[in-house]
DNA sequence: TAATTTTTGTACTGATTGTTACAATAATAA
DNA sequence: TTATTATTGTAACAATCAGTACAAAAATTA
């Protein structure tokens, strides 16, 4: 009794895998339904059907673009091995995410927070929530870090975390916007320094 | 014999300056031909026969922004106080740039190179050429650091310019997606102490 | 004044915007 | 089979897009 009716016959969880594509290349206001209907390979009247707007399929998208990504970095900053060793990977992982696609680039979340998120509280609300789970989870590494003593600076971990994630983010708004890998090394070389040196 | 006919009775510059407003608040397709009219004052073709195209005065925005904002944070790096002091004095023009205007946000090249360097070279030359000219400057304050001893670690003065240019262009972003004044001062507070803690 | 040159506003272009209407289609439940 | 329900593609919607055509207006030069 629950499902009669035409089933549809497309998977609504790859459906939003390919807008993410589309809306990450080209933006929110840069790409238009008919570029998510040619993409996705929907009609318009399957796609208003399913999502009921561009916007609400945007936040569908962004919404699992923040989980995928939350869930990726935590795994990477909980892993039982060296302080050090997470933050390394973490900016490996990074740079690999930039750099591997030659189509899109960038962070999906930054794009569309500084696109959106003054006009558009939908965005401003996962963006917030990405950066706090985000700046939360680099807290306990960090405190971590100075309770094994691997971190030896007598900065407290909140500015450690502070300190991380905005070198993070510009790491990630350089390789965007100017595709230089030197640069992008240098960037991590010093941050991994300022918390590990001498 | 230079200037018959009739002359405009707008001021080359100030529009420049208005369109620049306007192409913040929304960025580049998120703002319409219309959009640049109404907020100037001009009418359509007074504009198109002024600037050609909304790329072409989209250019001539992005290349006074970039001039202006260089020749500003040139001043203040190469301002003959400590190098912590102008250090700071950056980050503090940051934040004032961020937090003084309520309608428009963050570092409009940033902005721009995000939403168009990657299809659009005449946006990624001119952000290319801002943070390649940022990035000297930075290096040569950290050289002067380094050589007279107010900074003490054992870090390249390339790692301190790329850790501290990462870090700002992070606080931008930041700043601009979640309005968090805690957050902006921990992340200065935490890249200060960086450089010149213990 | 008359000829010349540029600016200005208005009307308009074809294309595209996000969205809706709806009939044909295809499945299930009875 | 028949009734029901959801999906699908197509056509269309008014609104807006960037850009153009052009004549009226306003200045200069002669």
């Amino acid at each position: 009794m629950s499902k009669r009716g035409r089933p549809r016959d497309f998977d609504y969880s790859s459906i939003v895998d390919v807008a993410m594509k589309t809306f990450w290349i080209n933006g929110y206001e840069g790409c238009s339904t008919q570029n998510l209907c040619s993409d996705t390979g929907l009609g318009k009247g399957s796609l208003y059907n399913t999502f009921g707007s561009k916007h609400e399929l945007y936040k569908q998208v962004l919404e699992r673009y923040h989980e995928n990504g939350i869930r990726d970095q935590k795994e990477i900053l909980e892993n039982p091995i060296s302080v050090k060793e997470r933050l390394s990977n973490f900016f490996a992982w990074a740079l690999e995410e930039d750099f591997k696609h030659t189509d899109h680039k960038g962070c999906l979340l930054i794009n569309a927070g500084l696109e959106r998120a003054n006009h558009d509280p939908m965005v401003e609300e996962i963006v917030s929530k990405h950066v706090e789970l985000l700046l939360q989870a680099l807290e306990r590494v960090m405190e971590e870090g100075l309770r094994t003593g691997e971190i030896k600076k007598r900065q407290s971990a909140v500015d450690l975390a502070s300190l991380f994630l905005s070198s993070y983010y510009g790491l990630r708004v350089l390789i965007t916007s100017i595709q230089n890998r030197t640069l992008a090394e240098q960037v991590i070389n010093g941050t991994m320094e300022s918390i590990f040196g001498a």
